[in-house]
DNA sequence: TAAACCTTTCGGCAATGTCGAACACCATTC
DNA sequence: GAATGGTGTTCGACATTGCCGAAAGGTTTA
């Protein structure tokens, strides 16, 4: 581990976490590192236009070049690649929103967003981060993870964003062996209030999961007795079909016997 | 500058240019450092989820953190944050796409953008990057670049995108000169065979560009002689009242107003 | 089976980044 | 208007730190 890289990346998660501009005494001081330390490479970050300092007040923020390098994880993403032509009929068929996601420490991240199909104006998602265990998306992922990875995943601090988010390892351990009985996951205003959520688990070769595909939408629509089943089978079939593209991907036959596992 | 970061930034930057996924042989290669140099960065970079490493091929691609990053980045932004009541409103009266952008090195990224209203199916440019040099939106910030920055932005290797991109230093000096003396630069196909450009700068505070923000679109469409006169001036209305926005969004006197409301 | 590629590990040398203290600057306060 | 407390920044010496050559594991190719 390279010290003055992992300080650097270090910098760049405060910038991104905390308020959109921070001075060098606040970043050394969350670090815990000498003001010319941060200072030094603060000032190599900018140069790459990593982070941006403000003329005025001095303080630094992110830099354009981080987007552009969002941009090409994106257009370089197999499972965005392959969910593409998946997801839009799913879209279609649900009358729902249809985001696909990857986890990223205790966060899940939107790969891709389809719009609910009708005329409102929704903002698009992507690059979105959500703490795993509050949402559909990010229990459909750990809940297959390898044993040690899970426990990491567990081991988080399970803040509460609405007044029904799990936050006991209790609670979560129960949904999760839920998932892994059921093969989807559901999820019910525990993110957003109003919002619920169905996902189901992408699985890439070896049958290790690589992220999720679910809807997003309003409670009321999602979770009626009525809409539910369909629904979820709508998910799991969207899900089963991304994975075999992203398991054929790379041109062997082990695609074709993780479709036959379920 | 601190070598390790500074090499580390590279190597971001040649993951995200390059194809999706490299090799560490391929990285040092092109950086033309040691191989286990290049590996130790890497792996500083993987703990942190800015690279990731796909565990069949050994290789390395960018990974998930850089768009929760970009994201970040782009809720933080100032210009974005300013120019999103402004451009919903001249995408209406354009009937065009509008975008906002940013100049980052030799390229300009798009910050923000409004689909054209109507009910095609469009895909989402925001964090995309263009060369400077090719759009309407590249010229009308680098023609209100301070000297030196201007020609280190002329110095750049002018590529040809399309066969209408202007690429010698002579032509686009006389576009530079144009857009100063109208205030609004006008691209034709010089990006993309069959789309043109309108784009006016945004200053901000000491009257120093922040960005543009411009309408993209066909060219048959933007640059009629009946249609034209109008866009340039809507477009240039629109970048005169995110300037606005931007200079007063310090909290000085012109904005006392705003805060009498609360 | 052998060869040629890859990614990864190891260890010593010295170049490298780190940190304390002092600097210049600005906004506020008395 | 001078003084104060805050900022971002520069300097230089110490020793920690990260660099690279060579060699090791592993996997695909011939």
């Amino acid at each position: 581990m390279i010290q003055s890289v992992d300080r650097a990346a270090r910098i760049l998660a405060v910038l991104g976490a905390g308020p959109p501009r921070l001075g060098v005494t606040e970043i050394s001081a969350r670090l815990g590192l000498a003001k010319p330390t941060v200072h030094g490479l603060l000032r190599t970050l900018e140069q790459h236009d990593l982070v941006a300092q403000d003329p005025d007040t001095g303080k630094y923020s992110l830099g354009p070049g981080v987007v552009s390098l969002g941009n090409s994880f994106l257009g370089g993403s197999e499972l965005r690649a392959r969910s593409l032509r998946w997801t839009e009929a799913l879209a279609q068929r649900a009358g729902e929103a249809v985001w696909v996601a990857t986890l990223s420490g205790e966060r899940v991240i939107v790969l891709h967003h389809v719009f609910r199909p009708d005329d409102t104006v929704q903002i698009l998602e992507v690059g979105a981060t959500i703490p795993w265990h509050a949402c559909a998306l990010g229990h459909a992922i750990v809940a297959h993870l390898p044993a040690p990875e899970q426990s990491r995943a567990l081991a988080a601090d399970l803040v509460a964003l609405t007044g029904q988010t799990k936050t006991t390892r209790a609670a979560l351990g129960r949904a999760l062996t839920q998932v892994r009985k059921h093969g989807y996951a559901v999820e019910d205003q525990e993110a957003t209030v109003g919002d619920a959520g169905i996902a189901a688990p992408i699985f890439g070769r070896d049958a290790v999961v690589a992220g999720s595909v679910g809807l997003v939408g309003a409670a009321d629509r999602l979770l009626t007795p009525a809409a539910r089943p369909d629904l979820i089978r709508a998910v799991q079939e969207a899900a089963r079909a991304i994975s075999r593209d992203l398991g054929a991907g790379r041109g062997d036959a082990t695609g074709s016997v993780l479709s036959a596992l379920s």
